[in-house]
DNA sequence: GCATGTGAATGGATTCACAGCT
DNA sequence: AGCTGTGAATCCATTCACATGC
């Protein structure tokens, strides 16, 4: 029974005994890395990572151990061995295809997103149900696609990982038809909590929560 | 000494003892109380709140009570009064206007998310420091416009909430620009940690990380 | 009787502190 | 000497369980 935290960012799969947190500390690290690695950079400490991050030394270490024994004692992590091992572990050493399905405004922004389409990932198809969008493309040059399409396009491409960017009351309609499809992993911005099947990981970007977050905190720490 | 926690999610100010978990829980619970209010319910418990989203119900009354006691022993919440309050204390009893900075894509689909213009909050301003996009406007007819124009906007606008899409290597820049023009809490979708200034709530949207997340769930959870 | 509000118990994430390797 | 890896300690969120009030 997974614990509500996790039931409503992400689901499916806090693999091995590692938890959300630490996954989403170790994207940060790789980043990171990657960073140091192009600067030059050969060693670093934890120390130092952590200083970075406003982090604890030891949460740092303890999120590597994850990966196995990397760090050398009385020197720190080679930069290019810990990055290439974080890579490996969080899947992006080999490129994941993407499927958007909503080609709204948030959809196309998605599709051409510079982060979704470096580094391990791609987004290789954007779906609607609107006839009138089909042919046309993004300025990345990604068709708009109809759903008939869908199936095609996920076995031949081989395509992992599945977008949800339609209005709230269509997404559990849209997500369903994706795991039909053979998606293993959904992104979700639509307003809703998917009801989720077993052994796909679900996780939901709600704008509209984060706002209201932000609005929480301006009602209090009104500076006047 | 915030957690790193919140740290990276939302800093600024976990308002009085409401932790960052609970205030998203609350942004959960309003919308549920307004379906609930359309619905025609006049009242609910915390149980059957609490199946709606697989939470335990003490979690919820203990939510709920950071609100006062709105409770009725024996019989539960009252919807509207319930949603009332949680409005009121989120801050979206009142419209806050919010600001873009960065008009790509993303920033453009943010303009006109629909989240972001109903019930508490509107879009305002779409700036951007490209001269080729000012003057055009979104599909809602949000107007792109200079920088120059940034500081009167907030001002006269009285505009509390910026939101940052621009590309990492400019969002730090950005962030100051906001806060030095008045802007008191910040939405920010760049991959960046951001400096934060005492007194300004940060919450960060970082899809590259979420993506990472799934597909780290992916490289263990192969059904085969 | 029934459901809230809450102190106490649990569980998990973070931090401390140090043994152990280089 | 310096820094990792990790058991022990701490902190905080969640859950239990019940006294309290309708």
């Amino acid at each position: 029974m997974p614990s509500p935290l996790k039931e409503r960012r992400t689901s499916g799969a806090a693999r091995d005994g590692v938890s959300e947190f630490t996954t989403e500390r170790l994207s940060i690290y790789l980043r990171c890395l990657a960073q140091l690695e192009a600067a030059g950079v050969t060693t670093i400490s934890s120390a130092k990572l952590a200083e970075r991050f406003h982090l604890n030394s030891a949460q740092i270490r303890k999120d590597l151990a994850c990966l196995g024994e990397l760090g050398i004692r009385g020197v720190g992590y080679r930069v290019a061995d810990l990055r290439s091992h974080l890579a490996q572990a969080l899947g992006v050493d080999r490129t994941r295809k993407i499927i958007i399905f909503g080609a709204g405004n948030l959809g196309i922004a998605l599709a051409d997103h510079r982060g979704f389409n470096i580094d391990g990932f791609e987004v290789v198809g954007l779906f609607d149900d609107d006839d009138a969008k089909h042919g046309r493309s993004t300025r990345n040059g990604i068709p708009i696609q109809p759903v008939d399409r869908l199936e095609a396009v996920i076995a031949s491409e081989r395509v992992e990982i599945g977008i949800i960017a339609v209005p709230a009351p269509a997404a559990q309609e849209v997500c369903d038809l994706l795991v039909d499809a053979g998606i293993a992993a959904i992104l979700n911005f639509a307003p809703v909590q998917l009801r989720q099947r077993e052994g796909v990981a679900v996780t939901s970007v709600d704008l509209r929560i984060n706002l209201e977050s932000l609005s929480f905190a301006l009602t209090s720490v009104r500076k006047d």
